[in-house]
RNA sequence: GCGCCCGUAGCUCAAUGGAUAGAGCACGCGCCUUCUAAGCGCGUGGUUGCAGGUUCGAGUCCUGCCGGGCGCACCA
């Protein structure tokens, strides 16, 4: 479907050629050989850098190699003009009908328009969100549940075997802190005066819902006993009710993971052991005294000695403990727990979509990986910047409410999931975003998302007006693939189809870099041609879509509206938002 | 002190190692009896932080500086 890929496997063929018949060394590496299309559209509409990559192995000059290359490339119907320019490029010029037929393609593809095998089936893991149940979730999770939702999309788009997984954090010191806040707030519940929340525990409100539903499940059953009687059921209960709140708060998103990993059910299961005999038998395992961080001595630093993986070996900069002070497991340490289930349930390839402030983080987990799987697993991080949330360029107050943060729900309903999850594209992952409350609901060219959804509204009112004045017109994709697609000639209704052209590219692009903030770009660039030459029936009559007096002309037209208003909607549809048919 | 990320037009940001570095905003000038003007077109605007290096070719890769962000045992 990725036409570019098709037309460099007929290069390479060519290339072949030429050298069967002497013209260039047998034996070239041609691996480097690409195709793709012409910064400048002025240079034609697809290029390949072949003569340039070739020319020292070969041992002759550029020109040398182009010449012969773009004469027998002539000799191909859809090329119609080939040329040598600039440092060796061999720029090509493809025909008319190889559009036309190329738009045909699209709309027999529907909603399978941009998807490849590219993945073969492969299977993913893509670890996103995995906040730890102690609060609901932030914006800033929003953006990674964002990211990794459309990652996921991107990746199975492209023909991988995509596993969504949530790793709940429900082991350790902080969900004890949780456990011990919600206590409070059912003593509190059961008509207590608590007072000040003191410091140390989570002071939000929303606790107190946990501590009123706990009160009235059991009563006064843990109010006057011991903390080590209540402490493990109470931990429990709070971190149930607030997974339950993490869910709602996602699908409010509409993101949904298909695995929930539990820390505690994997520590509990002996899986760290398991993990510490592994790494022991390979003599990555040893007690040793860390240096401490020259110049950033912590206050209460003691030296002693601890349990410690050897990471330095996988490329980590220093080895990381695996045990705490107390004797119990690290963080790290279950999360290797973590990484090995995925690998040993089939995933090699795990992608982990991490907030920036864990990027100190990512290091050692690929150093784990790596020590793990024997060098056959992989992990990709994708670090997530900060969202500074404004509101007409003011930074937004913290509600009290949620505990001094603004939390995902806030958001979505005041904007709305399909606003927040397109915004959240339309940044690298690496860079921080702007995020203005009222700038994205705005109603104009410069919201990206209404700007995109206005251009897919328009085809769809063109596709009502044709339904109203000429209801003769067949406007499924597959009908009017069959329209004389040939009738368009105007440059900006081929230049349009040229753009949609490169949706397939796109989307391979945007999964192998794990990017998909180029889909919003894309997006935006095809939203912008289609007002374009909307704009230009309103100039000149003879342009509009309709026209009444020639219904095939007009169907050609629709076609293209059609495959604008498909590719618009198929991108959307990665990035987990729902295309609007009317704006009214 | 060390590690990671970032540095591109006045502002916010694009650009799988490719040709003359692109959009939007802002600024200036045009376009509404019409399928949604909630839009379109034209113009102004650049030593890609600095200095070297690799390459046929560097915003992109490497090294060193400068500036900003994040992190730095026993939190997650």
């Amino acid at each position: 479907m990725n036409f570019y890929t098709a037309f460099r496997d007929r290069i390479v063929r060519e290339l072949a050629a030429l050298q069967d018949a002497g013209t260039l060394p047998g034996g070239l590496e041609l691996a480097n050989v690409k195709v793709e299309p012409p910064r400048d559209p002025a240079h034609g509409d697809i290029a390949t850098n072949a003569a340039m990559v070739l020319a020292k192995p070969a041992g002759m000059k550029p020109r040398e190699i182009a010449e012969p290359l773009a004469e027998r490339l002539r000799a191909l119907d859809e090329i119609t003009a080939c040329e040598v320019a600039g440092p060796g490029f061999v720029n090509m010029r493809l025909a008319t009908p190889f559009w036309a037929e190329l738009l045909a393609r699209l709309l027999q593809a529907g909603r399978d328009w941009g998807a490849s095998d590219l993945g073969q089936g492969t299977p993913v893991n893509i670890e996103y969100v995995s906040a730890n149940p102690t609060g609901p979730l932030t914006v800033g999770h929003a953006r990674g549940a964002v990211v990794g939702d459309a990652l996921a999309g991107l990746l199975s788009k492209v023909g991988y075997d995509v596993c969504r997984e949530y790793y709940v954090n429900d082991a350790g010191g902080q969900v004890d802190t949780l456990a011990r806040s919600a206590h409070l707030r059912y003593r509190e519940a059961l008509g207590e005066q608590i007072g000040q929340i003191p410091e140390g525990l989570y002071p939000g409100d929303y606790l107190k819902d946990v501590g009123r539903a706990l009160a009235e499940r059991d009563g006064a059953k843990w109010q006057a006993v011991d903390e080590s009687a209540w402490l493990p059921e109470v931990r429990r209960f709070a971190i149930d009710q607030l997974m339950a709140l993490v869910r709602e708060d996602l699908a409010a998103m509409g993101v949904q993971h298909d695995v929930f990993t539990s820390e505690r059910e994997l520590t509990q299961a002996g899986a760290v052991e398991e993990v510490l005999g592994y790494l022991e038998a390979r003599g990555l395992i040893y007690t040793g005294v860390l240096e401490p961080p020259k110049g950033k001595k912590p206050e209460d630093w003691e030296e002693r000695p601890q349990t410690l993986f050897k990471a330095s070996a996988f490329g980590d900069d220093v080895d990381r403990p695996i045990r705490k002070h107390d004797g119990s497991w690290t963080y790290f340490a279950a999360d290797m727990a973590n990484h090995l289930a995925k690998y040993r349930r089939g995933y090699a390839r795990m992608i982990n979509v991490w907030g920036a402030d864990h990027g100190g983080y990512v290091k050692r987990m690929q150093a784990a990986v790596k020590a793990l799987t024997d060098g056959e697993g992989h992990l990709h991080v994708a670090l997530c910047q900060l969202v500074k949330l404004l509101r007409a360029g003011e930074p937004v107050k913290m509600s009290k409410r949620s505990g001094n943060f603004v939390t995902l729900r806030e958001v979505v309903d005041e904007v709305g999931k399909d606003v927040v999850r397109f915004i959240m594209l339309t940044r690298k992952n690496d860079a921080q975003l702007e995020f203005d409350l009222e700038k994205v609901v705005e109603q104009s060219k410069d919201n990206p998302v209404f700007y995109v959804q206005y251009a897919h509204a328009r085809c769809h009112s063109v596709l009502r007006h044709a339904e109203a004045e000429m209801p003769e017109i067949a406007l499924d994709g597959t009908a009017l693939a069959q329209a004389r697609l040939s009738r368009l000639t105007d440059s900006e209704e081929i230049g349009l189809i040229k753009y949609l052209a490169g949706w397939p590219r796109t989307v391979e692009g945007a999964a192998e870099a794990y990017e998909p903030h180029r889909l919003a770009f894309y997006l935006h660039d095809v939203a912008a041609a289609f007002h374009g030459l909307w704009t230009k029936g309103k100039d000149d009559a003879a342009l509009r879509f309709l026209q009444p007096d020639d219904p095939e002309l007009t169907r050609a037209r629709l076609a293209l509206v059609r495959g604008t208003q498909q590719t618009i909607a198929s991108g959307l549809e990665i990035m987990g938002v729902d295309p609007l048919e009317e704006l009214r």
